[in-house]
DNA sequence: TCATTTGTAGGGTTTTTCACCACAAACATT
DNA sequence: AATGTTTGTGGTGAAAAACCCTACAAATGA
């Protein structure tokens, strides 16, 4: 009721598949109170187009092909913390989801959520709320759930003890349970309890688990550290 | 000159990205003498309708997430090889390229590209050609020329069998044997046979290699960048 | 046509993983 | 100082996974 805003609320789309960001714009200006107010495929353009446009709200894809993404996150979030982003990625929910949020990302839908969705994400996080896919938000409540309430996982490896973050890094590139024991002249069986104590701490149900997030933790720490 | 042919030419979708679907529904139906008949979300239900609609047409997403889009190709080619396929991928890696083409594919076109380039590629399929993206295209071509170099070191990949590729990949995320098992509807016998044979041809000692040449390869694959 | 590759899987043996247990030195907390 | 918790180090034994070999039909290649 009453009279909606003259200024349509501003949204900049930053994703490199051009029909994604073609149906977005579509999704987006039919809608009267929202409005694309530019669009960009790379970090560089994505930086500059909000700086200079000052949108409410940034959709960014997570799976940009230069940079990953996360860091378009946080460097966002540290230059212009007023702008509130909506992340839109591939898959791989259960890791890169959780680290969005904790980058500063407002929501997390995957490109697999018909456009409703989307438009429903869209407005939960204008309306200040935060939004997950759903199943994204069953896995991680699951996964904090089973740890003390204090700051949830995530870089958790701040957690870990020193042998356990030495085996963590070394299982993230790939080494066995053997080669780590040697490498630090260590029985096998002693590397088996780091193991259990890792997962435990970060909460991860298997080897599986463990291998993928030191495999993402490796990947994302060589590429850029030194940030805090 | 001449009249057009009254029925339109039909067209399937399978694509497990719903905006995406949406917006190449709404670029093919725009144009006169095209039409979508059908849409798909994997393998299955791609089958189903490629089978009862029998389109001119299938343009099929590469990386759906289960089947990996080859398999369907294939399956494709030996039900119904009168319908013409064009991929669609999310990145251009030039080893997908060549073995969707091989597979019977008669295009491949990345979702970077613009809608335009779409309809050209779709518009020349039917017109009886291959196409291949420019990126593609010119990786395909001097990679082959200066191939016989034999230097095993770069991309062993291409050694690979389809689904060994497969097996490849997902084991460089971090998925164990029975995860792949899974995902693809196999048994766990036929994933071990995969990584001996992956092992024998890449001239690897044991699963700890496999395992870090595998991360190694999603890793810098997924940044990839031209290094020529 | 004949050999090889590819996709698929079973048997049986060797390793690894996992779920608990143990225990002392280091820390922390009262 | 006394007590509780973490950390570094290892052990047992059952369950799971990896490995090595074999098999075999269909597709491919020569």
């Amino acid at each position: 009721m009453s009279e909606k805003p003259k200024t349509p609320t501003r949204i900049v789309i930053v994703d490199d598949h051009p029909m994604v960001r073609e149906r977005l714009v579509e999704l987006i200006d039919r809608e009267p109170d929202l409005e694309v107010c530019g669009e960009a495929e790379d970090r560089h353009e994505a930086l500059e187009i909000i700086a200079s446009t000052r949108p409410a709200l940034a959709i960014v894809d997570l799976t940009l092909k230069t940079t990953l993404g996360i860091e378009l996150i946080k460097d966002l979030q540290s230059r212009q913390p007023e702008v509130m982003i909506l992340v839109v990625s591939m898959q791989d929910e259960l890791i890169h989801a959780e680290r969005c949020i904790r980058a500063g990302a407002r929501g997390y839908i995957t490109k697999q959520q018909a456009s409703r969705h989307v438009m429903q994400a869209i407005r939960q996080v204008l309306a200040g709320e935060i939004y997950l896919s759903q199943t994204a938000a069953t896995q991680l409540l699951s996964r904090s759930t089973r740890r003390p309430a204090g700051s949830n996982s995530f870089i958790a490896t701040s957690l870990l003890a020193d042998r356990e973050l030495q085996v963590f890094e070394l299982t993230g590139k790939g080494h066995s349970t053997r080669q780590i024991a040697d490498l630090l002249a260590l029985d096998v069986k002693t590397i088996e309890t780091y193991r259990a104590r890792i997962k435990e701490k970060m909460g991860l149900k298997d080897g599986t688990e463990l291998l993928q997030r030191a495999i993402a933790w490796v990947h994302q720490s060589s590429k850029q550290d030194a940030e805090s």
